[in-house]
DNA sequence: TTGTAGGCGTTATCAA
DNA sequence: TTGATAACGCCTACAA
């Protein structure tokens, strides 16, 4: 029992008026009599007319479409990001369309072609792992596409952008382990050349040097993000004749795989080694003992890219200076990192 | 810089040919000269042209967007799922456009529609928590929208749809914990209308009868799916005089709410309570003790729900029965659940 | 208040 | 091999 298409012009054909009537009772004008809304309401209804929005935009030349690109959307900092842009975004009458790159820059592309040649309002990005240059973005923006950059963006691009304060959140993290009494603390990180990553390892240096402790080369471990790279790693730092005292690492996943090396090792956390993990993971209450680490306000910061993003969409005009938010993490401190606490 | 439009049209007219010409270089037609097909090619670079899909797809009566309906996207199933249906819509050069209905009924609806209108080739749902009936579903599909269910089906529809084989799972789960001793089993499960929890529930009364152990109705709970809910009855069975011996649930969620109530108050898992969960989310594996969980083949239940949509969208023949496909779990044993292990 | 006409960007059909 | 024309479904001046 499958419908014939029924467009308006079925519609004004059944009621013996024209597609402009229909199209218009439809659509809320005023210009139109009480009595002819409601009939051609009461006519669509019952043929089941599904307005074609593809064909709606191509005439006015706007959709309500935005697109959003982002590495998985099972981690927890991006689909609570993905749930702050909707709070904002669904009101506004717009449908977000997900692209996951995977960590691809090849995905990330083709994504953000296929959002371009749907013709989508704008999109909210955050790159992959992999992306070393804006180029494709920077094609995007020129070609009149509004563009807001999340969490991972890129340096030196002239683009919205709402980031974490990676720097301030290393920062305290490093602080508290310092006023823990760790003084050998190393420093897991991801791929340098993202800024979330670069700023993660400044802020941690800074803490240090502010405490005289020296940073060296061999107390800095890049690309060393996931559960698997975490445990490959702490086996390694097992073998070697001296053990750091902390670690700081960027990301939840790794310390991890480090906490439960070095348990299974025997090790004692936090006594032996205190561990501080990044972005708050569901998981990092469970562990054992419980993992510190840094909350990020990843519904605020979705939500605040979608308000920027719409302010783009919907006052033409451009803002020269581009806007950059930074919300702080909040550190959770919790028994991996409290050597001083009795409990 | 932005900019202007450019489209066949544009490109024809620079290059004093046609638009049917230029569009038939861009699409790969055959009946044009090698010479004019590399100079459009040529030119449509030079000036940025963007394919407008809406405008082709108008015309063509014919889009590449699959919609998918879930629940919530940071759910370890969901997640999976959605990776596996990318791995076959994608190659086959279909896009996919997500909504999260977070266990609303009307949003559901809503995003239903949104796909309609936008002319989506079809959807792949798996229903809210709070979604009663199917006559949205049937709606769609009775408009000739295909439409393909899974995990979370609506029974009494005819509908293509994947599922766990949940009545299954739950049998060996239950058998388990019989085999390790526990005899006072109680069920925590979800709303009984969503055919995931009934099966559960029945596979877990099966393995009971037939190790004639008796299923009292104050042995199985509705509702109790969160990890709050489930501290909560696990703070409520703890005032009652007897606790049971052992804890099915349909939730890894509610299992932890239960395994951490029950260890803050001195309780022995597995020794005192045994616990098993449902859906091997990634924490299960870090709780203490390791929670007995069962594993859902998420990404193979995402690519067959995907191919059977677009066998449906591609042989639009209809085949008269509904295919049916159904994944057993496997179960995955840790410590929550075993009594008689020595370690 | 309603109708007429034209076009959004693309592609299919027919003719040249 | 290319061009001319019409149409996909909708919207909107403009006219009536």
């Amino acid at each position: 029992m499958k419908n014939q298409k029924v467009t308006i012009h079925t519609i004004a054909a059944r009621l013996n008026i024209t597609a402009s009537t229909v199209s218009r009772a439809l659509s809320g004008n005023k210009r139109i009599s009480q009595k002819t809304r409601e009939l051609v309401n009461k006519t669509a209804a019952e043929m089941g007319y599904k307005p074609n929005h593809m064909a709606s935009n191509l005439r006015k030349g706007k959709g309500n479409l935005i697109g959003v690109i982002i590495p998985r959307i099972n981690r927890h900092f991006f689909s609570h990001a993905i749930a702050g842009m909707e709070a904002i975004t669904n009101p506004a009458g717009y449908n977000l369309m997900i692209c996951q790159t995977n960590e691809s820059q090849a995905k990330e592309i083709d994504g953000l072609q296929t959002l371009i040649n749907n013709r989508a309002e704008g999109v909210i990005m955050s790159i992959s792992n992999e992306t070393r240059n804006g180029a494709h973005i920077q094609a995007a923006t020129d070609g009149g596409m509004p563009v807001v950059l999340f969490d991972r963006i890129i340096k030196n691009l002239n683009i919205d952008h709402v980031i974490n304060d990676n720097f301030a959140g290393a920062y305290e993290a490093t602080k508290h382990l310092i006023e823990q009494g760790y003084k050998n603390i190393v420093h897991f990180s991801g791929s340098l050349h993202i800024n979330v990553y670069e700023q993660r390892l400044n802020g941690y240096k800074k803490a240090m040097n502010e405490a005289n402790l020296d940073v060296t080369s061999d107390m800095i471990f890049d690309n060393i993000i996931t559960r698997l790279s975490g445990e490959e790693l702490a086996q390694t730092l097992l073998t070697k004749n001296k053990l750091p005292d902390a670690i700081f690492s960027s990301s939840d996943y790794s310390a991890l795989g480090a906490l439960i090396t070095f348990k299974n090792a025997g090790i004692n956390i936090p006594q032996d080694i205190g561990i501080v993990g990044f972005a708050n993971e569901p998981f990092t209450e469970l562990t054992d003992p419980a993992l510190t680490t840094l909350e990020q306000y990843s519904e605020d910061i979705g939500r605040s890219a979608a308000r920027l993003l719409i302010e783009r969409i919907e006052n033409k005009q451009n803002k020269e200076v581009p806007s950059s938010l930074s919300f702080k993490p909040q550190l959770i401190i919790r028994k991996s990192s409290q050597r001083n606490t009795i409990d």
